[in-house]
RNA sequence: GGAGGGGUACUCAAGCGGUCAACGAGGGCAGACUGUAAAUCUGCUGGCUAUGCCUACGUAGGUUCGAAUCCUACCCCCUCCA
C-alpha cells in the first residue's frame, strides 16, 4: 500500500474541503478499514457524470481497502424533500424506492466494486427509532445551531417559512452516521452542514466523530454553470458512446483539465505530465481524446470507446457522414414533398419556419450538397441523406 | 384590512394608440475560422406548402378605422402600513 501521504494526496484530490484538515491522516494511521459513507436521495436515480465525482471518491477508498457504504436515504425520501425552494415531492412508495435503488446500483457498479460495496437503507434503523427516539434525537441539537446553517439563517432572517421537519433532516442524516459508526462521510459541498451535524451527533453518542469530505459540484459542458439535467449541460452516464465522446470533445481546454482532475482515474503525476506535454506543443485535442476514451470505456467498453473516437475522427476531421444515420420513411400526399416539410417531418427541425431559416443560412444539405432553393420539391420513391447543421442527419425515403 | 408597484417571447428587460412578430442583453441555433473546441466575426431566433396569411404582450370583455399601449372586471406577484 502506498505511503500515507501519497494516499492523502489522491484522496483529497478534487475535494472541496476535508474537516478537520488533519483528521484524515489520523484515521488512516489507525491502519484498519474505515467505514466510508455517502448518502443518496432515492428520488433521482438518473445520474450524470457530475455525480460520479463523489462516487469516484468512494472508489478510491474502496481500492485502499476501506468499507464503503452506499446509503440510500429512503426514510428521508419517504417524508419528502426538505431543501429550500423545491416544492414538496410526493412521497415515494416502497416499490418506487426499490426500483430506484436498483437503478442506482446498475449505474454505480460501473465505478464501484459490487462485491465490496455495502448498500444500506436508512429506514432500517430509522423505522426502529420510533417517535420517542426521534424526540430524543431532536433533543441533541438546538435551534440556534440549526440556524447556523446558511440557508436556514437566510430564510429565517428573510422572514421566509422554515417547516419544523426541515430541522429533522440534518439530524436524521447525522444519525445515519451514528448508526453506521461512520469514520468518513462524503458529500457535495451543499451537504457540508448536514455532514457536520453528523460529527456532533456521533460525539453525543460517544463515538469518534467522522471526517467530513466535500466534493464540489462539477461544472457542466458550458464550463460555467453546475452540471444539471435541467440546464442541459450534462453528460448522462447512460449516454450512448458516440454522444458521450462528442460531448467530452466539445468542452473547452480549460475545463478538460478540471474534468481530468475529478473524473479521470489516472494519477495526479500522470495528468501533470500530460499537461506539460500539451504546453510543449501536444495538440490539446489529443489529450481530450484520452479523456474521452477513458470516460466512454468506463461506462461502456474499451471497444466502444475506440469506435466512438474513430467515428469522431472520420466524421469531423475528414468530414465523412456518420455511420449510424437514423432512417426515416415519409409518405407524400401527392407524389412529392417540399424540402421544409421533409426536414420537419424527419425531425431535423421543429417547424417549417425553422427549416426555411436553416436553408437561408446555408445549413441544409442533401447528400452533402448545399440546398439554396427553399421551394425544392422531393419526389416520392427517392432516398437521400438530409443534413441540418453539422450534427443532425437523417436518411429519408419518400413514398 | 389599507396604500402603492408590477405581470411583455427561453430568461432578463424596453415599449405606453398606428412605422410592433415587438428595442436591447443573455441564452440557443446556423455560417465563417478551427481541434465538432475556446475566443472572435456575421446572421437567425412565433407558426403556416409562405413575397401573403394566422396567432401572440397575465385572463375576460370594452373604447377605437387601428391596442402590448386607453377603459372595466378578474387572477397572480412584489413593496410599504396595520
Amino acid at each position: 500500500m502506498a505511503a500515507i501521504h501519497d494516499q492523502i494526496a489522491e484522496l483529497t484530490r478534487g475535494t472541496d474541503e476535508v474537516l478537520p484538515e488533519d483528521g484524515l491522516a489520523a484515521k488512516l494511521k489507525e491502519g484498519r478499514p474505515l467505514v466510508v459513507k455517502a448518502g443518496f436521495d432515492p428520488t433521482a436515480p438518473d445520474l450524470h457524470i457530475g455525480h460520479t465525482v463523489l462516487i469516484n471518491k468512494m472508489r478510491q477508498f474502496q481500492q485502499l481497502g476501506h468499507d464503503v457504504v452506499f446509503l440510500i436515504g429512503d426514510f428521508t425520501g419517504m417524508i419528502g424533500d426538505p431543501s429550500g425552494k423545491n416544492a414538496t415531492r410526493p412521497p415515494l412508495t416502497p416499490e418506487e424506492i426499490q426500483a430506484n435503488a436498483e437503478t442506482y446500483e446498475k449505474q454505480i457498479f460501473k465505478i464501484l466494486d459490487a462485491g465490496k460495496t455495502r448498500v444500506e437503507f436508512n429506514s432500517s434503523w430509522m423505522n426502529k427509532l420510533g417517535a420517542a427516539g426521534l424526540i430524543k434525537l431532536a433533543a441533541r441539537h438546538t435551534v440556534a445551531r440549526m440556524l447556523e446553517r446558511d440557508d436556514f439563517s437566510k430564510r429565517y432572517k428573510g422572514g421566509e417559512p422554515i417547516a419544523i421537519h426541515e430541522f429533522l433532516y440534518p439530524l436524521v442524516q447525522g444519525y445515519d452516521s451514528v448508526a453506521l459508526k461512520a469514520d468518513v462521510e462524503l458529500g457535495g459541498t451543499d451537504q457540508k452542514f448536514n455532514l457536520l451535524v453528523g460529527r456532533q451527533l456521533q460525539q453525543d453518542y460517544g463515538q469518534k466523530p467522522q471526517i467530513v469530505m466535500t466534493t464540489p459540484l462539477l461544472e457542466g459542458l458550458d464550463g460555467v454553470q453546475k452540471m444539471s439535467k435541467s440546464l442541459g449541460n450534462y453528460i448522462g452516464i447512460t449516454d450512448a458512446p458516440g454522444e458521450m465522446f462528442g460531448k467530452i470533445m466539445s468542452i473547452s481546454d480549460e475545463l478538460m483539465w478540471r474534468y481530468f482532475e475529478v473524473l479521470s482515474f489516472r494519477s495526479l503525476d500522470d495528468i501533470s505530465a500530460l499537461k506539460r506535454a500539451v504546453e510543449d506543443g501536444k495538440n490539446p485535442r489529443d489529450a481530450k481524446f484520452e479523456l474521452g476514451d477513458e470516460i466512454v470505456a468506463r461506462f461502456h467498453s474499451e471497444a466502444e470507446a475506440a469506435a466512438a473516437q474513430q467515428e469522431f475522427v472520420s466524421r469531423f476531421q475528414q468530414g465523412a457522414m456518420p455511420e449510424e444515420i437514423p432512417e426515416v420513411a415519409l409518405a407524400t400526399e401527392d407524389g412529392s414533398m417540399g424540402i421544409a416539410h421533409v426536414l420537419k417531418n424527419a425531425g431535423l427541425v421543429s417547424s417549417t419556419s425553422e427549416a426555411f431559416r436553416m436553408i437561408k443560412q446555408g445549413a441544409v444539405k442533401i447528400d452533402g450538397e448545399k440546398i439554396e432553393d427553399r421551394s425544392l420539391q422531393l419526389l416520392a420513391g427517392t432516398t437521400h441523406v438530409y443534413q441540418v447543421g453539422k450534427r443532425k442527419f437523417a436518411r429519408v425515403s419518400l413514398t
